[in-house]
DNA sequence: TTTATTGTTGAATAGTGATTCATTATTCAT
DNA sequence: ATGAATAATGAATCACTATTCAACAATAAA
């Protein structure tokens, strides 16, 4: 028998996020991506089927560890729903400091997967998304939030919002630092423009 | 001679964006577009120099409506800001009303084009966030408007979020209609969540 | 050391669909 | 009515790259 060299599942996957970022899921080569993972281009279909289940596996993943994030969040008791939705917040940009590269994949490729029934990244979308909802909801019960809001309105004009400003961020970091970012998009989710 | 049949350059168009939109645009094949549009696959090569032309075309065009459209409102002095921001909010509302498959394409697409330097989409983008400043910072300067939220994150914000509402929409268009959609967007976009 | 087993390779294959172009159709000036 | 001149066609070509697989390599058990 042998034993498999190193992590290549994983060294794949992270190979995939770097070349997906940078040329687009759609222009990236499978060669490329092998080449970046240090593997033959054959020992990528040893580990994933296909190209579009590298990218089904990289959502996954993200959206199985934020959804997991988020669940913690909603959970806590000993801070109040304006909190937890710093904590959110704090929690995207954290990912994405720490992995640009994942944050450009994350913000650019996600809509080649909603169709697609394999992997269901529509209902992981939507399950991070009910989490959130949970969060504003225990907000406007509890009076702090304000009760005219349509929620979901709400939650996809956040994450898009966030998204928006991630990409702009991950295509040029120098303008704002990511912690001065942060603490706008916070300020102005809760106070708005006025 | 012989005259051209009818307007092919804007049908094919058209077609394109309503194949674009039902199978994004990579899925997307010149047969169906040129099948869509009623004319011969090779046709769409002599209005166009290839498919990636066609995109760039749709989003020029769009652009520059946009763009033309948001001049106007910003040099507008019978109203104020805050009404201004409701009329660009209008505009984009309105033209996807009348075009949802336009809508579609435009949230979903442009990323393509993001980066290629042809047709400089980036720069007309770009030229359009800077005319919505300038009613940002008509606002601030008039009072109206926090001064503490950062222009460059909200222009960002703000559209990312209606490109994520506007997806939503175009993709399941009976959970909210369009005008309370709109009314809430606006809304938002003033008070945040507090 | 030998052999069986599993891992790895990368050149060859195959499928796809964008693009071309030889052919045909239509128009209009004469 | 004729024949340039241009428009339109769509099957054939071409390019590209995802995927396969026969050959080779490394390991471990015998």
């Amino acid at each position: 028998m042998r034993k498999r060299e190193g992590n290549k599942e994983q060294a794949i996957l992270d190979a995939a996020v770097k070349v997906f970022a940078q040329h687009g899921y759609h222009r990236a080569k499978i060669s490329s991506v092998a080449d970046q993972a240090g593997v033959a281009t054959g020992s990528v279909y040893l580990y994933y089927d296909n190209k579009e289940d590298i990218l089904l596996t990289i959502f996954n993943r993200l959206w199985t560890e934020l959804t997991d994030g988020l669940r913690i969040i909603v959970k806590r008791s000993d801070i109040d729903p304006l909190q937890k939705l710093d904590l959110v917040i704090d929690t995207l940009f954290d990912l994405f400091i720490a992995n640009p590269a994942l944050a450009s994949v994350f913000v650019n490729e996600q809509h080649h997967l909603i169709k697609d029934k394999r992997g269901n990244i529509a209902k992981q979308y939507d399950d991070f998304l009910d989490l959130a909802e949970d969060i504003i909801r225990e907000g406007v019960r509890k009076n702090k939030f304000n009760p005219d809001v349509d929620i979901k309105l709400f939650r996809h004009f956040i994450t898009g919002g966030l998204r928006s400003v991630l990409r702009q961020w991950s295509e040029q970091s120098q303008t704002l630092t990511l912690h001065r970012l942060r603490q706008n998009v916070k300020y102005f989710i809760k106070h708005g423009l006025l």
